[in-house]
DNA sequence: GCTCCTTCAGAATACGATTTCTATTATAGC
DNA sequence: GCTATAATAGAAATCGTATTCTGAAGGAGC
């Protein structure tokens, strides 16, 4: 393949390199004959423009960057990130935006990757995921100006795009929903306790049972690791109490079914002893005995705002409004 | 923040640009204090470089592409793609490489993401998954030598650099291995029919029927396409059979699991009247009742010599051996 | 003491597009 | 018929880094 550049593509047409240009961005001020010689010679050749040039001349990369804030054995059972991801692309996609998808594992590679997305101009902005309540990156970002929007939420700072699940109404939900069907202990098991979801779960549930005037049990509330082990010990844990739960709200759908899989190991009957009720509503939720009810987390939704979100920002704009909630839903099934 | 770039650096160091430049490659040929006094300045003001600024002059990117051939909502629910996307970031970032992540829904924006990616030289190379049997795209990309790895095969043309599952081989044991445990009737679930996954695995499991002399009846294979009903229709047409399968063998957990769940709802005894193996061994396996027997794909592997392959490739020299095949394991479950 | 290397750093160029500046021509207005 | 104004296209500068080319200084060898 012969090098194809616009120069070469102008020597062809008989015309300047810079009409070229101009005919490939639909400049106006480009006379109809030559306009139609310069295609004819770009269709022909079939010529496409180099985007490292592009990016270097307008100082655009069109690249959106997504930070996953977990490890990568964590990350790969998990069809959130899929949906996630998926949806993300597509939505960039109608902008012309590519993704570039990063993990940040250490405390380490966290600054790294910032360093090398951000620093080195090679992604126009970020989409940031699971926060944690205090975050030196988001601080920095924000400080420094950067482009970015969070799949979450962030306090401290107040100028934050964000674009989050309304996690603290679907946990209301869903204890409100185990409250009206009767369950009188209700337990939750939350993530690492660090994370902003983690707790924002945790105010609904607390909101739902002070809201029927339910007494709030501290010894009902436990975290857990993103990992099967770590729930089940949780939920062991729990299983202990006396008088144990009726009821188990988990932060996530895997939390949800190892926890159901320990009380089940237990010997508990599910629903009847025990109930139990997830987050994301994921494939897992339908094809496991008895079926997890599970709060619906609009991912696309959120994939789509948080993507506008982030190309209005890096187009210069200022996105109205700065914070969007997603609402969620209660999807009912056989385990609640 | 101020303008950061090497000029800055150099006046500030009191050497010329070309010197930070070469220090910051490692050049030899800079003495030490020199360098120790670029280094400074570069350490004091945070310096890093600008990728695209790099990446015109180098006319490399180290970016690499994941094309993955599957609509967003067939994509959102599937743990593999997680795992897959996971291990490659992982694996490229080692190499200093970041990945960008597109689907190709149509046919059309097929073409159009590879114009995308390839042409415009935002991406070095790309990694391509699920391609069908007959595929225009690789064609063209292996004739005009643009760097790409397969995870997959492709029989048509002999120069493609790939990394297989042993599909032909776990297909094979998982049939074998229901054979051996005394099943008589053993049905196959394929994906869409033009995929290079399906067919192999049902070349598996035609093999091991013959291994053990038993005869391949045809209407115990059908396919379906990736989503519930389509499996579940599959399913029900296989349970008409008189007599009907007492095991089969599913391209694919989801599969697997959508069938299952259509033998439960037909009220079928799992594994005690039929028998079920799935693909990929995902999280999913673990949680449903019976838990799923299936194939463990190890897809960090694929991932991982995917991801080493493309990088020899785009920085110019021959992989060896262009083909790899990453063996399957067996894990044994309930349902089989 | 002279030439010949070697070592090292600065000057200059290249990467391939975008955009500003400049020049030409044609048209209008008087 | 002369200037003023568009309309249009070419020339040239620019984006920030990597690298080739060039030159200066110092040491070795005789």
């Amino acid at each position: 393949m012969a090098e194809l550049k616009q120069v070469e593509i102008a020597r062809l047409a008989g015309v300047s390199q810079a009409t070229v240009s101009r005919v490939l961005k639909g400049d106006p001020q480009v006379n109809d004959e030559m306009r139609a010689r310069v295609l004819a010679v770009v269709q022909e050749l079939g010529y496409v423009p180099d985007a490292r040039a592009q990016s270097l001349r307008s100082q655009r990369t069109r690249l959106l960057g997504l930070v996953v804030h977990r490890a990568p054995e964590a990350l790969a059972g998990d069809p959130f990130f899929s949906a996630l991801i998926a949806s993300i692309v597509e939505q960039a996609g109608k902008h012309d935006y590519h993704l570039c998808v990063d993990t940040a594992r250490t405390a380490r590679s966290q600054r790294a990757i910032y360093e090398e997305l951000l620093r080195t101009r090679r992604v126009d902005g970020l989409i940031l995921v699971e926060s944690e309540t205090h975050d030196k990156r988001i601080e920095r970002l924000s400080r420094e100006g950067f482009p970015f929007v969070l799949i979450g939420r962030y306090e401290p700072v107040d100028a934050v795009c964000s674009v989050d699940n309304d996690n603290i109404g679907a946990a209301f939900m869903a204890t409100d929903y185990l409250i009206r069907t009767g369950r009188k202990r209700i337990a939750y098991i939350g993530g690492p306790a660090g994370l902003t979801v983690t707790r924002d779960r945790l105010q609904g549930y607390k909101n739902a049972l002070e809201s029927h005037g339910v007494g709030y049990d501290p010894r009902r509330v436990v975290f857990a690791e993103f990992n099967e082990r770590s729930t089940a010990s949780a939920m062991a844990e729990l299983l202990n109490l006396t008088p144990p739960p009726d009821a188990v709200v988990g932060m996530d759908d895997l939390i949800a079914l190892s926890a159901m899989r320990e009380a089940k190991r237990h010997g508990r009957r599910v629903p009847e002893d025990i109930a139990f009720i997830g987050f994301n509503d994921s494939p897992l939720c339908h094809y496991v005995e008895p079926s997890l009810t599970s709060i619906a987390v609009d991912i696309p939704a959120l994939a789509r705002r948080a993507t506008e979100m982030l190309i209005t920002l890096t187009e210069g704009h200022e996105p109205q409004p700065k914070r969007q909630i997603v609402p969620a839903r209660l999807v009912k099934r056989e385990s609640a």
